[in-house]
DNA sequence: GGATCCTGCTTAAACGTTTAAGCAGGATAG
DNA sequence: CTATCCTGCTTAAACGTTTAAGCAGGATCC
């Protein structure tokens, strides 16, 4: 910046204003310097500016477990909106116990992030740190600022599988902490409605007994008459899928499989999965601005004011996305092979 | 810092000394200046630091496409790598095309970082940026820092699916521009031997005639007489195996199915998949382990020596992870339950 | 025609570190 | 007893910005 200044007999402070149009300056300098900077290659210090502003620009992305099939997703998004907002992110894994997710927390806070974005870990709550804070997990929970709508993403899925026909499904999710997948499977059963029959599997407690990876007896569910499995995730809905097809039940044909999140590999399985899709793009934009607008609030260096952001809209709709894996149950009679998907039926 | 200095009547200089044990402090005054620092809470400021020093102790780890599966692991292990050295990690996610990549690399630059680990996009290869920069690639290609070996990946599974007794195997890659698909599946051939028939299928060209998501026609392979498909990624794999399995062909009894990765669902799918793991967490500690040598070679600001970096073990071995899709070929008179998988056979 | 205001710039301080250079006093050496 | 060295500290500058305050000169006003 210096050599700006020297190369047009200004001074650094003029260059600095010219630049970021804040102080007053000529039009004609500013053009110049604007010149001047462009052919010399001027790359501004992030780093003096962050010392002297007390901003760093930089947000901070804490994961309550980066192996998560669901991350590749939310960093993206969210690393996307913040570049558009002209922030970079941070990351941090929380993996393990909680003590590591307020650790990883520490870590970018002394890394002097302006802000932080957190999904958590299932089950807990996040401390008032000393920094704006967006978290990412659902509307039911006390500290949420922006999430997906799962309640209502369930009670879809139930609506669709209802219209289908079925009436005694199988509800599967991983384990009973996750405020996530409560609000899901709450959903599905507001969305079935009371004629239809539920039960409810949750994979963690059938693991605890058998071993991780067991089989999780979905074929005898079937011969006892459930006609649905709907996952609260595609994980657990591709365990589903390919433990029925293993023990020779067709699906769509015979059962219904649907899963949540439109994880990648859930268009190109045979059969292609029914899923849920987050609107994740959205989401991160908003968790971003909410933290933009609270990092713009608190101003510079007070550590005064940093609590937690508040947000209008909380919740963003989820997308029912209908592929091959759900159908009108027990309809026999079928062709073996399955109608081509003709594109995608959303809605 | 200057209070600590103040409460402890010195100057900031020997404070700073102290603490990081350059200077010439007596023993007793770098107790002291301890004590009050833990007392006062005192946090150092990176952003000065990085200032003066011109080190921002932060990694750029840029990606081809977060939406990627594999990345969750790559990104924690870099993380958990670069966090164990004092590094941060600010992703960049080069979505789209090479432009995109040169452009989030910019982005990095302008903040700052020390150095940083890329992963590049099929077929790109990486320019002299102006920092240290360690490549993630394959060590077949040129500007390869540190990566699995993906060529003998392939042979151990070549030599795993010779050995079963397959004679006629379907190699199958997503497209035949990734520099890691060609050595996995150059190493599946070699593996194989002379006395195997191969033959490759490309999932991006058959999809360019029938549509994305389209079946691949495996059933007829199969009857082809291909006992063994053996693709090059876990997510190939798994539409091999539901494809197949759709079509009625049991898996591992009639034909086997394999995969590479180790992605988090293949070992809860039905049967859990044969794979080849990469061990993400050594692969992560050379690469951060180059870099921190490269940037304490190149010193502080001076933008000179900044090229690539090189280093002596550049590649780590893959793992052979044997589960219940890969067996004996034809062997139908099997009872129709699949064997439990009591742990699992890793070699 | 003098007081006042506006314009376009400059000066200087500040952000929180690191680090080279300096300096006083005591120990050591010749 | 003087010259030299070592020890333990201090002083001061520097990193590259931002920004409050100041200041000269011309325009505006009454």
């Amino acid at each position: 910046m210096s050599a700006i200044a020297a190369a047009l007999g200004v001074s650094a402070a003029t260059v600095s204003n010219a630049l970021s149009g804040k102080g007053r300056v000529s039009p004609e300098l500013v053009e110049k310097v604007r010149a001047k900077a462009a052919e010399l290659g001027y790359v501004p210090s992030l780093t003096a500016r962050a010392l002297r502003t007390g901003r760093t620009g930089v947000l901070g992305l804490v994961l309550p477990d980066i192996a998560n099939p669901l991350f590749p997703q939310i960093a993206q998004a969210i690393e996307n909106a913040a570049a558009n907002a002209g922030f970079g992110v941070l990351i941090a894994d929380s993996r393990g116990d909680v003590g590591q997710q307020t650790e990883a927390i520490n870590r970018l806070l002394e890394r002097g992030v302006d802000g932080m974005v957190i999904v958590p870990r299932r089950g807990t709550r996040i401390a008032d740190v000393g920094c704006p804070v967006a978290v990412i997990d659902t509307p039911s929970t006390p500290g949420n600022t922006v999430s997906a709508d799962h309640w209502d993403g369930g009670a879809q899925m139930g609506r669709h599988l209802a219209a289908l026909g079925h009436r005694k499904v199988l509800l599967i999710g991983t384990g009973s902490s996750s405020n996530v997948q409560n609000d899901r499977i709450g959903g599905l059963k507001a969305g079935l409605g009371a004629d239809v029959e539920c039960e409810t599997l949750w994979i963690e407690k059938v693991e605890a007994l058998s071993g991780k990876g067991c089989p999780l007896g979905l074929a005898a569910k079937a011969k006892a008459g459930f006609t649905a499995f709907a996952a609260v995730s595609d994980l657990s809905a591709l365990r589903a899928l390919t433990e029925l097809q293993r023990a020779g039940i067709r699906v769509p044909e015979m059962v219904s499989v649907t899963g949540f999140d439109d994880l990648v590999w859930s268009p190109v399985v045979t059969p292609a999965l029914t899923t849920m899709r987050m609107d994740m793009a959205k989401i991160a934009d908003l968790a971003v601005a909410a933290l933009t607008g609270a990092i713009e609030a608190a101003g510079g260096n007070e550590p005064g004011m940093a609590g937690k952001v508040a947000s209008g809209r909380d919740r963003v709709p989820m997308q029912l996305v209908v592929r091959q894996s759900s159908g009108v149950p027990n309809s026999h009679a079928q062709t073996s092979t399955i109608k081509p998907t003709a594109g995608e039926l959303t809605r």
